[in-house]
DNA sequence: TGCCAAATATGACGCCCATCATGTATCCGT
DNA sequence: ACGGATACATGATGGGCGTCATATTTGGCA
């Protein structure tokens, strides 16, 4: 059963919605080839087609996931940050940071997927520096940028893996306050 | 064939310790158990002797792991996060810090694994707070506790994450000066 | 010293997964 | 309108893994 074109560039958007959300939540490894096609309405067989195997999957998914990333804009930096250090955010792993819910995945693959997150990071970094640059000079923005986004998905990772409630949200908040401190006083 | 008391103790010790290393390398899922008993000298079958399971061996070495950090006493907080944010650290995943290498793993475990991970980062965050309480009142030593944490374990995945060796040891550097910026000012 | 229990080795089983082979229906250029 | 290329479905295959069954060797107690 053959579908149209613009039908197909339509599934092959939803596998890599459906992979993005489930790697997100359990990782590369525990979810199937099958189960991200299911999610997708679609069996399995058609999934060389699209990729040419679940390492390539696992590469354009973190792809398309850094290319949503890029697109969106946040008002501010202080927005963002309270956005990110949000129990919302923490609770929300198949829609939220794909470097917090899977850097540690993609350093163990070997190839694309890797140099892909490793790419976004970068330019993360460059992103946080250039929202600093107005207020501070090239070298303190930078600086700044790096411990801000290590912070920040350092809080996040660990606010998600404690179980108790009242510490975890105490790790957002705290982190975000330290955050700010440390920076009215630069 | 069967071993002394002591060697079976022993055995069981190098099976954590294998298990330690490899889980901190390669993650929960793609280490086997047959890989772990033969990097401890011995074959697959004397397995469920010493575990029931394989989640129980993983709750078992994240519980040997979190006794091991434990009993190493740092010389001072400041000593502390310079080895920790060091390259040799950063290249040492298999004998680092478990909650860098292991936190998004353990949080998908279910039961006990998740467990001991959630105290690991709790009595850390207690840690610091009691090492910074001799020169901050108690709430502003048990907020830059957390936020030093988890800016450590950030920079430290960010680190791991990223390709380009200068960008990684910029993430290290910068990250380590940037706490250490906002400590002297607190 | 000899026997029994226990620790480990060898081997097997069933499941799930990534991948591939083939069938089938339908879009699209002519 | 029609035929061939194509997108997907169904089904199969091979390998690896966790787990268990059984055999074997040996430590420790009587």
């Amino acid at each position: 059963m053959k579908v149209s074109r613009d039908q197909m560039q339509a599934n092959r958007r939803r596998i890599l919605d459906a992979a993005g959300e489930r790697f997100r939540e359990r990782g590369f490894e525990a979810v199937s080839v099958s189960e991200v096609m299911k999610a997708a309405g679609l069996t399995h067989g058609g999934f060389y087609g699209h990729f040419s195997s679940k390492d390539d999957l696992i590469a354009e998914t973190l792809s398309h996931l850094a290319d949503q990333s890029l697109q969106r804009r946040p008002a501010s930096l202080d927005a963002y940050v309270d956005d990110y250090l949000s129990s919302q955010h923490r609770d929300n792993l198949g829609r939220g940071c794909a470097t917090a819910a899977l850097a540690s995945d993609a350093r163990r693959q070997s190839g694309e997927g890797r140099t892909v997150m490793s790419d976004a990071v970068a330019s993360q970094i460059a992103r946080f520096t250039d929202a600093l640059s107005t207020h501070d000079g090239a070298e303190d923005a930078r600086r700044e940028a790096i411990g801000t986004w290590s912070a920040m998905v350092g809080a996040l990772i660990l606010a998600r893996s404690v179980e108790d409630e009242a510490l975890s949200d105490e790790i957002l908040t705290s982190t975000k306050d330290w955050i700010r401190q440390g920076r009215s006083q630069g």
